[in-house]
DNA sequence: AATGAATGAGTTTTCATTCAT
DNA sequence: CATGAATGAAAACTCATTCAT
């Protein structure tokens, strides 16, 4: 009976739609590629081939290496974005202060752990001078990142945590001061001594955000 | 003899390095075309026309491409930072507090004239990823640049214009500021707008570095 | 058992060559695509798609696309050289002269349901010229053609309709005449007038074939 | 002072474009090898080593294939027209009867001497089908073909050596006739053969358009 | 019988670099 | 010094064909 109910199984989808799994492999492939070599010097070949597919699949599910590059570009900041949402949303408790620098410590981490998509985040940056679509999604994701952290010092100055500083202007302020930071460990990455040191900075610019009370 | 003779007028001539005049007339022209196109982009055709020469000149005076754009991150960031320099040893009078302000409007309205650097400034962001000496390079600059900033802040400190900090780590915060404020605008180029933000950013930085009494 | 009877009511089913039915369906779909795109552009799943087929049935039926394409040949200049003989033998009545031109009506509306297959007859012209295969074919297919008219027209010799020509050579006359109007109307099809024409060609060659007195 | 002479041409012009030569030698090999090979079946390698160039070269003179062919139709169809106009009005003297005669032989002849093109040819009216450009072009080509044979056949009348026919339908069943014939030639290539039933064909035609004193 | 995912050889095109003049 | 014609390696992409299911 099982095994009747496993064919009928098999023989109403005998292929389960592989294609989103394909997706995600050949994705997964690209970003170590590209992150290795870069976008320019990577061959469809090379992705191919640490997707462990021929060639020609790749084009069976995406249109051309750009479509690729396309894609990682909204996965990987919309990826980063929900991990920075999350941590955001997480942190419920505690003053404001406390989560903006437990934010921080995270932020600080994950430079590490992402690390191996920074080279391929900074080729987005590059091209976003050039490319109009590349440069409207990131636009628009540096807008939401921006507002995340805005809603926060809101917060923030509605407890009576803060000053009564510009929530956006602050915002910007970190968002900067975070992407500023990855570049320096990006060039530098003498990992260690910059996580202390994005906690350091970020430090420094609340205590000027902070009610002198505190 | 004539011909000797005329061989050293050349050579002799008030411009003795007719040589160094054109590698100055191709990385203008590299820098007008790779701005536009991007490295990749670029054809040494586009180069040779733009500088109004021929393709086969350029490499009578750059062995390649590669040292096309070699000689561009020399002269690119050298630049920029004596450019940096300048501004900050021209303003001896005044606080540090004043100064580093002046120097951040500076840096606002550099971003609005470097507008046009900016996207090769972020391509070898990009490359310092995969190429060690471009990270050295970059790595060498920012170390400069941090410790231009780290002496202007020991001076705050010294005079007792500022508190007692970690001159060092603030510097850092700065230069992560500045260039994390450069990539906002560069996504995102409401210029005026930053143009204020930048100094707003700096500003609370500042106010949390000042001795209370100030 | 069981399986045994029923592979062989399969074999003796009413439909006993399913195999014969989807060939027709294949080559129905590869004119139909063959004749939008031509040959070469036309891709195998382009063909699967008009027939409704997958890409891998048709390999089922047919070895290759050249075989597709060799089998099209066959059924197209069959199709058409029984058309034209159902036409010739369906005429006996009447003078061969009113046979010759009733024909060329008849060839003329032609024109315009065969619209459709013309840009595949000409693209086996085209091919005659490397291949030696479809070159014999349409040479065989030419010869017939010529003979049925040589034929007619010898019938109009004895019956002393006609001047005592060269049946050959004027069969020939006509062959190359319907050719040549159709290439005129594939290039420039202005179809209505093309129909006139192709009649008063023939009339034009008629004319000079006729015994003086009629 | 030839020497110097010598010497001032070539300072001048030391390479006194080459490009209107290349262009001719690169046609002359494509028409080699796309009558051998067919458009599809022909590389740019092989256009390239039957030109005697690198395939880079090809593309120097050339932007595509697709150029090289389009080039071709325009040289193939205008130098045969120049070359039918050229018999046309060479043939000044003789009644008009004649002068088609003599044409026709010179059609007959040049079937021959054109073998090598005829593949080419009729991979034109192949694309025609598809290609609006080429269909175009084509038509225009049989056009002023039409047109040419139709002045012809007017002065025949004028002269009343021709009876008193629409010389426009005339010209064009001339024209048919031509065409048709070479594609008969074309798929059976019995050279002398259809040397001889050309005129026959013509002469046929011919008989019906004379006045019937003549 | 039928499917459609996978393959990979083959083709066009581009462009950094060279070199004869 | 300067030129620009020529080269050819390299890479994206296509598509007929196969084969596990």
């Amino acid at each position: 009976m099982k095994c009747l109910a496993f064919h009928m199984e098999v023989r109403m989808s005998p292929r389960p739609d592989v294609s989103e799994e394909r997706k995600q492999q050949i994705l997964e492939a690209a970003i170590a590629v590209f992150a290795r070599l870069g976008f320019r010097a990577t061959r469809m070949d090379d992705v191919a081939e640490q997707a462990g597919l021929s060639k020609g699949a790749l084009y069976l599910y995406y249109k051309s290496k750009d479509a690729i590059i396309a894609a990682l570009l909204q996965r990987l900041f919309t990826q980063e974005f929900n991990h920075l949402k999350a941590l955001v949303e997480s942190e419920g408790q505690g003053t404001v202060v406390e989560q903006l620098l437990i934010l921080t410590r995270q932020f600080a981490s994950m430079m590490q752990w992402m690390g191996r998509l920074m080279p391929i985040a900074f080729e987005f940056y590059a091209i976003a001078g050039r490319d109009k679509t590349v440069r409207q999604f990131l636009k628009e994701y540096f807008a939401d990142y921006r507002h995340l952290l805005a809603c926060l010092i809101e917060r923030g100055i509605e407890r009576r945590e803060l000053r009564d500083i510009d929530a956006e202007a602050t915002a910007i302020t970190l968002v900067a001061l975070f992407e500023g930071q990855a570049l320096l460990f990006f060039v530098d990455p003498e990992a260690t001594r910059w996580a202390n040191q994005v906690e350091t900075s970020v430090q420094l610019v609340l205590s000027g955000l902070q009610r002198s009370s505190s």
